[in-house]
DNA sequence: AAACTGTCCACTGTCTGCAGTTTATGTTTT
DNA sequence: AAAACATAAACTGCAGACAGTGGACAGTTT
């Protein structure tokens, strides 16, 4: 089939260019990155327009949004970004700390020394750009390192659960001017986690890696504690109180 | 809004109506009642055709699909139900291990006697089901089982990844003539589970659903070791052995 | 003034059609 | 006869179009 050696890279660069799939990743980033705020609607054609394409590309990739959960739907009304409630951090973090300390019992019988090496260096780049003010480097380093850590574990139901989390995560805290924790602080405290990796010690690794999420979960319930004392700030699609419902499997 | 109390239910009938929907559910069924087979290739024209519609809505379906990882797709070839090796089974065990744990762990606390009551009840379906025979029941009252304390967790993130761990587990034993576990022994499993809850125990509770999967997961693996010790059945995808890709997020 | 009814507009859900690829078939060449 | 090639069929990805529904607004009624 494959005449030429670097066809396969070839191929793979040209694999992405199916448009579902650009918009697929353009939607994520839109979510992701707080341009797209929650409770706003995504209107089909005008993202078509805007994009240059047809409105099929486009629904497909909103109805696969829509279906893993990114996205609410309402029947004939439209697709909206989630709202989020105080329960939903509490979800998701609680859930993240047992997929992650799940991760660390699989991944740290499983890893060798350039693996720990690996980790160390994300730690070092962290702190080097909390350091050097590169919030954005940092960010992304912090979830390299816990995506890392799942990949590690090998298990790929644990690596498919974690990225729909992060993107979970990245959604909740995209919008708030989260009252985050110190950038250095922020990095220093994947140390623990990786030296204790490195002792190979696997209590003690889940033990730090636990209280490392729960700090963050304190930082981000902060926020959504603050306008209402757990009620909901807004139920899941306030644009159709009644009978907005999720797109279920 | 409503002066018809009966309008929640019909909305609900007409809402179910979007062909996509109805075409995921299909599919699913498809998938999870083995009808469809690890390597086969869904057609979306001749699927169309059966199902009396156009493609758009096979499309927005199947897509979905594969961006849950339910289906492989491969650009401009078509999607393809998963292929799954004895890794797997592994993963998708003990990762459900862990999910169903930490579900234990959530729903305990919060438990109250009708939420007992009903666990009972359904344990008690099983073993009539079971001597009886009726072995769709049984397996369908199983099931709702272990979802019913994902829901009793409270925590939405676990069972949407139950909900996942289900389909794929549905899959992995569809269409194997699985050596399974005598209907009633199956049945009877389940009894310390919901005693052990019963007792408010949360680690007795949690070591009896470990046992119990444990179990279940013996009699899966057993399927997938036969034809080859670790190896690949086959790989994801034999179709195009080097460049079928997971659609991924 | 408040509630109700009817009309208009925007948008979703779906269908048909087309272009470019991949796969299958048949033919030629060695 | 096997392999390589050429041609035809089939399918995916995308575009454009249409019908039906929901929501907003204005006019009307009580």
């Amino acid at each position: 089939m494959s005449r030429f050696p670097e066809t396969n890279a070839v191929q793979r660069l040209i694999d992405t260019l199916s448009l579902s799939d650009q918009v697929r990743h353009y939607l994520l980033d839109a979510l992701t990155s707080g341009r797209l705020r929650p409770g706003d609607r995504i209107n089909e054609a005008e993202l078509a327009r805007t994009l240059g394409i047809s409105r099929n590309p486009v629904r497909e990739a909103v109805s696969g949004l829509a279906q893993r959960g990114f996205l609410v739907s309402a029947p004939r009304r439209g697709h909206f970004l989630r709202r989020f409630t105080p329960q939903d951090v509490d979800d998701v973090f609680s859930f993240r700390i047992c997929v992650e300390s799940f991760a660390i019992r699989q991944a740290l019988p499983r890893m060798r020394q350039p693996d720990h090496d690996d980790l160390a260096r994300l730690v070092e780049r962290m702190i080097a750009a909390a350091r050097a003010g590169r919030l954005a480097e940092l960010h992304q380093a912090d979830m390299a390192l816990h995506r890392r850590i799942c990949e590690l574990s090998g298990n790929r139901q644990t690596l498919r659960a974690h990225e729909g989390i992060d993107t979970e995560v990245q959604m909740l805290i995209a919008y708030v001017d989260l009252e985050r924790e110190p950038p250095l602080q922020s990095a220093l405290a994947h140390l623990p986690i990786v030296e204790a990796l490195a002792s190979g010690d696997v209590e003690r690794s889940v033990a730090a890696m636990q209280h490392h999420l729960e700090t963050t979960w304190a930082f981000v319930h902060r926020m959504y504690g603050r306008s209402g004392r757990g009620e909901p700030l807004v139920d899941a699609g306030d644009a159709s109180p009644s009978q907005v419902r999720r797109t279920r499997g």
